[in-house]
DNA sequence: TGCTACCAAGCAAGCGCTTGCTTGACAAGC
DNA sequence: GCTTGTCAAGCAAGCGCTTGCTTGGTAGCA
């Protein structure tokens, strides 16, 4: 009796993403779950993903996820409220970052991209994009708040950059057409072409503001 | 015996797309079979739609789109087909209007977004853009071609508007960036929104060109 | 009579998920 | 130091249901 007898629910301690610890405390093997059911969502589609799948890509039996998370609906949330957080976070420091607007909007760019294509959890915040959906409506309402929050973002940022005389245009359609620019990447982006992230946020900064004038 | 005896296949047409007459002569119920599946597809994505949804669409009972169809897999095929078809054939009319560079480009968009947010085989093209790749690759190579042609006058189009002195950038990336920007609109629009589709191309007009200047 | 277009019924495979049980680690009691 | 109890983590098996697709038959029209 260690502890305080969680909620009532014999096993799994489904709750996750309330948690207090930050990460590392996180068994492990719920935190493989994720990421393989990232992958795999990522790759095939969350419809087209069984349970075997991503079982087998952990090296479990098929019924043994069902320990760590109650449906295969909790871990899609999982997933996504992981690539959530994170582009956010990301996105946020950059945002903070207390450089020239141009090169602010610059780190916004490249954190988005980082998250969308970068090595480390692209696979959720590409789930997040293009999975959301099949989620059911009361966890795509949970999300809404979060989602808002981040587009803010972005609205402040084309604010500042008009306000600075950078850009002409800081609408909502705007900043739709650029977060669509930026989505859209993960649909021809390969790791091993010719582009870095870097180079695309820069083109793209340069398409939205035009190149950088040398006073 | 008026064709020629196919196949061999005893039953269904299979072929399609290939068909001599442009349509019409199209059995009817076949075409309700591509619209439903279409309209099913998009809404629900491929995976989580089942042959029993679409019959049930059309007023069948499970069994019976096969007599029209050989796979589900030919289902698909058949609306990508549909869409990439008749998005190209809209953007090409548009590309050949034979207007001012900047009015030309505009009814591009206006195209693009006409087939994908419009009433009309909207589904088909939505589709398209984020089903394909549940096609099985040889279909998929198929598509190629007509993809590749699809892009190119894109890029043709970015390319009259450098030497027009619109634009500064009409390099591939700046390409991938507009279509970006155009396909993500299935994302956001809503038909019974504030904004039309009008108004859609020509601020994303002005906001790659700029405002058009009165001489 | 023959062909088109469909239905009624159902099959084999695969699906998400549940159940009862095993295993290894660890701590408490004697 | 050995037993005993508890717990996290998983396995083996399989349940009820759904899936894509098949098959044999037939109503209606030419």
């Amino acid at each position: 009796m260690r502890n305080p007898a969680p909620t009532g629910s014999a096993r799994a301690r489904d709750v996750m993403a309330t948690r207090s610890k930050p990460a590392a405390e996180e068994t492990n093997r719920r935190a493989d779950i994720v990421r393989a059911a990232g992958r795999l969502f990522h790759a095939k589609g969350y419809s087209a993903t069984t349970i075997r799948d991503i079982a087998g890509a952990v090296g479990m039996r098929s019924g043994s996820p069902f320990y760590h998370f109650k449906t295969k609906q909790d871990m899609l949330r999982a997933v996504v409220l992981e690539g959530l957080t994170a582009i956010s976070t990301a996105v946020a420091v950059a945002a903070h970052s207390g450089k020239s607007p141009r090169a602010t909007f610059e780190a916004m760019l490249r954190a988005h991209l980082g998250q969308l294509l970068g090595v480390e959890g692209r696979d959720f915040a590409a789930t997040l994009l293009h999975e959301s959906r099949h989620l059911d409506p009361e966890v795509q309402a949970e999300l809404v708040e979060l989602k808002d929050r981040y587009e803010a973002m972005w609205q402040k940022a084309l604010k500042d950059l008009k306000r600075a005389g950078l850009i002409a245009d800081d609408s909502q359609v705007a900043r739709l057409f650029l977060l669509g620019a930026l989505n859209w990447t993960v649909q021809w982006y390969r790791p091993d072409g010719s582009r870095t992230i870097e180079q695309i946020a820069r083109q793209l900064a340069d398409l939205v503001i035009g190149k950088p004038q040398r006073l």
